[in-house]
DNA sequence: TTCATAAGTAACTATAAGGTTACATATAAG
DNA sequence: CTTATATGTAACCTTATAGTTACTTATGAA
């Protein structure tokens, strides 16, 4: 995955419209823009910029059936960065995490009398 | 983990200087400003607005020491955020991934004749 | 054909991002 | 004390985001 492409899913992703954007198409896969369009209070055509900025992310995938656009939620992107988190970072997280869990076990017997 | 933050951590991540220089003070714990720039043709300022992003979404801790500023990666924004997407996305993941697979078993069998 | 509806495009505004240079402050070293 | 170094702040510029309203196009239905 390129690194134009991370920007592009991750910048998708920085905007909680646009991940309820994500949920909704998720759950209701072909739903058309003005179905996704209900659950906003901004204007059609903001959803629509939304809309392309996931698509250009590849994170919503849409064809067009009559006047309608059917949308669907891809989510080969998000496996993608997934694989190269496990991969990228786990060897941070296999010492760091252990830290992590260290200092809150720590923390936790420091103020184990006020539990 | 609240939206803004969520929202902060994807806008952090999706920039590629940005996630370099997670890279550089992961692997180089305690690194200062000024070594980090060393990595970068942009100007200090630059860099420091990058740093002041990646401590916003709390993926950098910092701390003064002299004159310098001491730098460290923390996991823990990455880590809410990969259980979130293990936990929310992996039903979907459940069943769509499959679907992947067997598209792309589909296409390989289809252009079978090519390969 | 006529009308209603779904989507798309254009133009505009306000704010945020990402960069610059110039200047200010704090501390280590001579 | 003086100087060099590391960081911080201010002001500015350009481009990108996120939204708006107005208009256009395409299609389904009466």
């Amino acid at each position: 995955m390129k690194p134009a492409d991370m920007d592009a899913v991750f910048h998708a992703l920085a905007s909680s419209h646009r991940r309820k954007i994500l949920d909704i198409v998720k759950s209701m896969p072909g739903s058309s823009v003005n179905d996704v369009c209900k659950y906003f209070e901004m204007s059609r055509i903001a959803v629509m910029k939304h809309l392309k900025v996931l698509e250009a992310a590849n994170l919503v995938i849409s064809q067009k059936s009559g006047r309608a656009r059917e949308l669907y939620f891809n989510a080969v992107p998000i496996q993608l960065i997934y694989d190269r988190w496990t991969t990228e970072y786990s060897k941070f997280w296999a010492s760091h995490v252990t830290d992590i869990k260290f200092k809150a076990e720590a923390k936790r017997r420091a103020h184990e009398r006020d539990d």
